[in-house]
DNA sequence: ATGATAAAGGAAATCGATTACATAAAATGG
DNA sequence: CCATTTTATGTAATCGATTTCCTTTATCAT
């Protein structure tokens, strides 16, 4: 590999010039650039990131920590990433941790010994017993853009989808159709995107003035397992809901599973609103009704945001917690409500 | 950020000493040790990876190059290959091509200039005249593991799944459902994976005397749509096909949607063999009977070779070519042939 | 032509580690 | 107890760039 000794010598100039030419910083003749860039082609000279980092502190390097890349959400958010950074050439760590805080904590200790410029980190739910590591990771020396998932701490940037408006446009969008017994199922991680996708259902019946039924709300493991056997246990009460709110694909998918083999008839005997809307949906019959969330604009603007940050410092964000709307994208899942068919058995 | 020279200074040693610590070489009396790691520990010393490069050589990042990180396939590749390198302590740095070999090059010479160790790389379809290229990326300073897509160089490293044998075996079984009149939809990509599973394709039909139609080989882009219009025409034929193997996700659930709009009932009317097992595929009416890769099993291996040629060099692999079988996985998308029912119209 | 200013380019310090080499201290053995 | 080996530690070179600080050369106004 040649290094910039060897450039230096075939032009017949020093490394400094080179590294004039290399870093286009002017003050070199037309005709001497012109000679070392004829010797880096012929010896075919890349600079050395490593070596170079240690004066410029700056790998082009920048880290995003997902809880789990066969999730379809997340390869969207990272290309939506990949695709602003790659701009500014900057390249992306992709760091895999499998919904394990501790795991997470492991890559962040390793990106920060890479000295990446910065990470995207989508949080993996946090264990108890390890609430001061929330600390650590605000004073990490390498700046933080938190994507989809927000940790409690106030004030730090972050692009989150507007969960409690899904939630919300999701269950409306039931109640209008004249739904009033509406189930949701949901996952229990400590997560705010769940919290808030049940406060959006909660807020939309409070404000409808339908009452609460605790047994409608649902909430297990994100499998399509557990989506199959809490649809079960809705399908099967005295009072059976009407409409069914799912606020995850994969238990999206067990639920309709559930109807199937109870023989129901979607939308024709319970009406269904799942959330994600990824290419390979369509394949549902009927087709679904979901909240589709703006998976790659999350990507690139938490891409946009940390780009922002390396450039003029995280003071210099107008606001630092960005909020992009989700959007219910109505199909075939749900019908009107119809008191002789539906209702109580 | 603590450096070395800290280190050092607080425990009352020489930096020597406090690499020798580090980097558990021994020849550091126990006492030492014990005040260099609590030196360690109170600094929050964590060892800069780039500056250690230079004298090492070694990053301890490997690149991963694929064309589409959104194809539910790659993110699996993806994990298998993390989980095996993560336990040398790799991490890696994942570009997405967009299926554009110059896209592929540049990530390449990025990847050079960064120093990783290795690259896993899934190549994007070769473009016309850009023919020399594979010489360049042959003689790349970094080794390189082929993964899944295999060029046609030869004795290369490369990991790859049987496709001549998924073809084969779709189509076999097809044939022992006594269908005689099958058809194949496939990807027209200079890719050796398409070539191959209609290589198989062929091969199983020749086995049985069965003569190959040409009108039966649909090629077109691997996108849903295309799917729905290549089933379309094939549906439309005057001696339609009663069986379809289609050799790849996407254009599957295109021709799913095709048979429906046609009201084509399948297994009744017409059998179906996919191509790649994803965890979603289930929520198919009926459930496809597919030829499943070893997705995982791939990333696995290939970074298990990839770690072998950097710890011993490429010529101490037994065979530089690793072939992964795929399996049929039989369900409910595939009909027993009857002459009454079907065939000629 | 001359002094002042700007442009061009080189020498050497520097970044933060590892490591070869040197040396000091400790252990070993006759 | 002294010579010899082993163990422990430090000094300084080194990796491959960037960049500061000079020096030299070119440009220009007077």
């Amino acid at each position: 590999m040649a290094k910039i000794i060897d450039v230096a010598k075939r032009a017949g100039v020093s490394i400094a010039t080179v590294s004039r030419v290399t870093n286009r910083q002017g003050n070199v003749k037309k005709s001497t650039e012109q000679k070392v860039l004829e010797a880096i082609k012929e010896l075919n000279y890349i600079p050395n990131f490593p070596a170079r980092y240690l004066k410029t502190k700056r790998t082009l390097t920048i880290g995003m920590v997902v809880p789990d890349i066969t999730n379809p959400f997340f390869p969207i958010v990272f290309r939506g990433a990949e695709s602003v950074v790659k701009q500014e050439d900057y390249t992306i760590i992709l760091c895999n941790t499998f919904e394990d805080e501790y795991e997470e904590m492991r890559y962040l200790s390793i990106l920060e010994a890479k000295k990446v410029d910065g990470i995207l980190l989508i949080k993996a739910p946090p264990r108890s017993g390890n609430e001061q590591y929330m600390q650590k990771l605000n004073n990490l020396p390498v700046p933080i853009v938190y994507v989809d998932r927000l940790p409690k701490l106030q004030d730090i940037p972050a692009v989150v989808a507007d969960n409690i408006g899904g939630g919300y446009a999701a269950t409306t969008h039931l109640i209008k159709l004249g739904h009033r017994n509406i189930a949701i199922i949901t996952v229990q991680y400590p997560l705010s995107v769940h919290r808030e996708r049940l406060q959006g259902y909660v807020k939309a019946l409070r404000e409808h003035n339908i009452p609460i039924n605790r047994f409608y709300i649902k909430q297990g493991a994100s499998t399509i397992e557990e989506g199959t056997s809490l649809g079960h246990s809705l399908i099967n009460m005295k009072d059976r809901p009407t409409a069914i709110f799912v606020t995850n694909y994969k238990m999206t998918i067990g639920l309709m599973r559930a109807l199937e083999m109870a023989g129901l008839q979607c939308p024709e005997d319970i009406s269904i609103v799942g959330y994600d809307d990824f290419e390979w949906e369509n394949v549902f019959h009927p087709r679904l009704t979901v909240v589709a969330q703006p998976a790659r604009q999350m990507g690139q603007t938490a891409a946009q945001l940390l780009i922002k940050i390396l450039r003029d410092g995280v003071d210099s964000l107008p606001n630092k917690r960005v909020i992009l709307s989700s959007e219910l994208k109505i199909r075939e899942s749900c019908g009107i409500y119809r008191q002789n068919k539906l209702g109580k058995p």
